[in-house]
DNA sequence: CAACATACCTCGCCTGTCAAGGTATATCTT
DNA sequence: AAGATATACCTTGACAGGCGAGGTATGTTG
């Protein structure tokens, strides 16, 4: 089991959307830009990056088009909606609070 | 859907651990600490938590044994062994490293 | 022409969570 | 005495997310 895949769990939507927030963007190129964040310590595995796509467009936080590359294989870009802003707020302040919790439960010392 | 249940998925182990580093204890009991440490923001629920009592035990990380309550409901204390000890600092080091992470991946700046 | 990179997708399994149900003991209230 | 509440344990079955393994198609590089 490799350090990241049950902790990141539950990351995934929020982890998508910020990469989302200043331009619409791909998935091959969104899971690149992953990497480079991480040093290539993490990626998303392509079947997750793709579930999460279809799950963020049924929920309305983000619509797609494909691009209109003359050459190479074709890119569906997404883009993000007013909804997908407010949950991605939202999925923030909820990582901030949950990680204090987390940071409270698992500390050894009595307060 | 509550703040804490999807983000705090794959902690519980952790958090289990933590609670019996100094003592051995027992499952209601258990929760009732990870309560008040939340000030009552966060429960584990209960087939979450003997579900765990038995992946950590089959795991070795923990072992148990009954009481010697001479009135009231029994009660199952668990004790933590070597390995969960081990298992333990292993997961708090991912912790730190999963925290810091996701922290750089649901920022929004460009670095 | 084979290998690799880019770029997309789906199916089916696995694992962890949890709602809902259950058992049993003791105390407190009416 | 009956009922509610707290303590304390447990199991079953459904559900959701992650992902291994497989697939398609285009373009470049050795």
């Amino acid at each position: 089991m490799s350090i990241a895949s049950d902790l990141i769990r539950g990351h995934t939507d929020t982890i998508i959307l910020a990469r989302l927030i200043d331009s619409d963007n791909y998935g091959y190129e969104i899971n690149k830009s992953i990497q480079q964040r991480t040093d290539g310590r993490y990626e998303l595995k392509e079947a997750t990056l793709y579930t999460a796509f279809r799950r963020l467009e049924q929920a309305g936080c983000i619509s797609s088009y494909w691009g209109d590359e003359q050459t190479g294989a074709r890119r569906r870009y997404y883009k993000i909606t007013d909804t997908g802003r407010s949950t991605y707020s939202t999925l923030l302040t909820d990582w901030k609070a949950a990680k204090e919790m987390i940071d409270k439960l698992i500390e050894t010392e009595d307060r």
